[in-house]
RNA sequence: GGAGGGGUACUCAAGCGGUCAACGAGGGCAGACUGUAAAUCUGCUGGCUAAGCCUUCGCAGGUUCGAAUCCUGCCCCCUCCA
C-alpha cells in the first residue's frame, strides 16, 4: 500500500532512492521534517501537495514533523530580490502557528505529528556558536547553489547572512535528527546543507525528497494568491468545488497525482475509464468530491457537486445567494448603480459594459436596457455572468 | 565621474504637436458553443449625475489656440567608458 513508488508519487526529485528503500525497509518509525514560514499561513491547494506527502509517510507508521522556522524567518530566504523582510512579533508568530495548526490537522495525524519551533535551539546559540556553524561549510560550496552563483558571477550584492540561511535551516536537521527532509524544488540547495551538517556530526545524512510548485487553476503559472489561480483551502465548499471544475481535463490528472491520496491503481483506472468512452467531467467530480469532503469534512462533496449541477447545468440560483438591503428615493435606483452597490461590478461603467455584452439578468431576465430604474419595493436576484449573484432590496426612504 | 538609451493603461509594446481614453499582442472579463474542460468565433477591457463631461502617458513647471508628443528642472532604470 505505502510502496516506495506511493510515497514518491508526483515527487520532483528523492536524494537518494536507494537510501530511502534502506531506511523504510529497515522498519523503524522515520522522522519525516518539512520547515515552514512563520509569515500568515493561507494555505491554497499548492502547499498541500507537500503537506499531503507528510501524511502518506504518517500513514506508512512515520512521523512528521512540522517545523515553524520561527528563528529563520529574522533572516528570510535568499530570494535576490527582497532582503528584508519584516521580522514577526512573538505574538504573531503564535497566531501564525495557531492557524496553521487549524488548517493543516484536516490532512495531517495530529498524533502522529511534532510541531516544533527552530528558536528552540538557535534561540540559545551564541555567537561562538554561530561562527562554529559556519567554519562547517566553504565559501566554494556555497556558491554551488545556482543563484548564488548567478549573483556572484554578475556582480549582484551576495549579502552575508544569507549565506547563513542554508547553514541554519541545515542545522534544524541536526537538532531534530531527520531521516527525511522534504521542501519545494527550489529548496533542494538547503536541503542538501542539511545532509552534509549532518554527516560532519556523525549522524546519517537525510534523505531530500523535492516536490514540484503545483499550478494554479490556469494549468499554467504556479499556484499564488497573488495570479488569482489559486484554491484557498478555506474557500467555502461550492467555490471549491466549482474552481476544481473549471481545470482543463489535462491539469485534472496532475491534481490527481500530487492533491489525491487515491492509489495509483485507481487513477490509473479513472485514465481507462474515459480512454473507453466516460465522461472526463464525472472523473472530475469524483476529485471535487475527494477535496471539497478533506477540508469541509465527509460528505460536504456530494452536496457541492449536487449544488454545482443544479446550478450549472440546470441553472438554478445557488442557494446562498448574498443579500444586501438598500434605501432608495423616488426617484429608484438605476441598474448599474445596483449592480455596483451589491459588488458585482467595481464601477457603474464596468457594469454598462456588462449589460452591453449580455451579462446581467435580473431573476434570469435578460437585462438590455442600460437605463432601467428599480423602484423602491424592488426585490429580486441580480446577476453577473454565470456565477457573480446578489439578492437586492429596495426599502422607500 | 563621463557618454548614450529609456520610463505609456494589468503586462509587453506602438505613438513623437491636433483626427489619442491613446495602434497591436498577451492576459483578464463577458457572450455563443460546451462538460464553469480544451479549441474556436464575437464583444469589452479609465471614471462619471453618460450622445456630454472629467482624469490618465515617471514627477513638477513652461511654450502653444491645442502636448503622451516641444522646452526646463527633478526622480528612477538600463548599456558602455572610468
Amino acid at each position: 500500500m505505502s510502496s516506495i513508488e506511493e510515497l514518491t508519487r508526483g515527487a520532483a526529485e528523492v536524494i537518494q532512492s536507494e537510501e530511502l528503500a534502506e531506511r523504510l525497509a529497515g522498519g523503524q518509525p522515520l522522522r519525516v521534517k518539512v520547515g515552514f514560514d512563520p509569515t500568515a499561513p493561507d494555505l491554497h491547494l499548492g502547499h498541500t501537495v507537500i503537506i499531503n506527502a507528510m501524511r502518506r509517510f504518517q500513514d506508512a507508521g512515520h512521523v512528521a514533523i512540522f517545523l515553524i522556522g520561527d528563528f529563520t524567518g529574522m533572516i528570510g530566504d535568499p530570494t535576490g530580490k527582497n532582503v528584508t523582510r519584516k521580522p514577526l512579533s512573538e505574538d504573531d508568530i503564535r497566531a501564525n502557528a495557531k492557524t496553521y495548526a487549524e488548517q493543516v490537522f484536516k490532512i495531517l495525524d495530529r498524533s502522529a505529528t511534532e510541531v516544533r519551533f527552530n528558536s528552540e535551539w538557535f534561540g540559545q546559540m551564541s555567537a561562538a556558536d554561530m561562527i562554529r556553524l559556519a567554519a562547517n561549510h566553504t565559501v566554494a560550496r556555497m556558491l554551488e547553489r545556482d543563484d548564488f552563483d548567478k549573483r556572484y558571477g554578475t556582480g549582484q550584492p551576495i549579502a552575508i547572512h544569507e549565506f547563513l540561511y542554508p547553514l541554519v535551516q541545515g542545522h534544524d536537521s541536526v537538532a531534530l535528527k531527520s531521516d527525511i527532509e522534504m521542501g519545494g524544488t527550489d529548496q533542494k540547495f538547503n536541503l542538501l546543507v542539511g545532509r552534509q551538517l549532518q554527516a560532519q556530526a556523525g549522524q546519517k545524512p537525510q534523505v531530500i525528497i523535492t516536490w514540484p510548485l503545483l499550478e494554479g487553476t490556469d494549468g499554467v503559472q504556479k499556484m499564488s494568491k497573488s495570479l488569482g489561480n489559486y484554491i484557498g483551502i478555506t474557500d467555502p465548499a461550492d467555490e471549491m468545488f466549482g474552481k476544481l471544475m473549471s481545470i482543463s481535463d489535462e491539469l485534472m490528472w496532475r491534481y490527481f497525482e500530487l492533491l489525491s491520496f487515491r492509489p495509483t491503481t485507481d487513477i490509473e483506472g479513472l485514465k481507462r475509464a474515459i480512454a473507453e468512452g466516460r465522461n472526463p467531467r464525472d472523473i472530475k467530480f469524483e476529485l471535487g468530491i475527494e477535496i471539497v469532503d478533506r477540508f469541509h469534512g465527509a460528505g460536504t462533496g456530494q452536496g457541492a457537486r449536487d449544488n454545482f449541477i443544479a446550478q450549472f447545468r440546470q441553472g438554478e440560483m445557488p442557494d446562498d445567494i448574498p443579500e444586501k438591503s438598500l434605501p432608495v428615493g423616488s426617484e429608484g435606483l438605476g441598474v448599474a448603480a445596483a449592480l455596483t452597490a451589491c459588488g458585482l461590478t467595481a464601477s457603474n461603467s464596468e457594469a454598462f459594459r456588462m449589460i452591453k455584452a449580455g451579462a446581467v439578468k435580473i431573476d434570469g431576465e435578460r437585462v438590455d436596457n442600460r437605463g432601467l430604474v428599480l423602484e423602491a419595493g424592488f426585490a429580486g436576484v441580480l446577476q453577473v455572468g454565470k456565477r457573480k449573484f446578489a439578492r437586492l432590496l429596495l426599502k422607500a426612504d
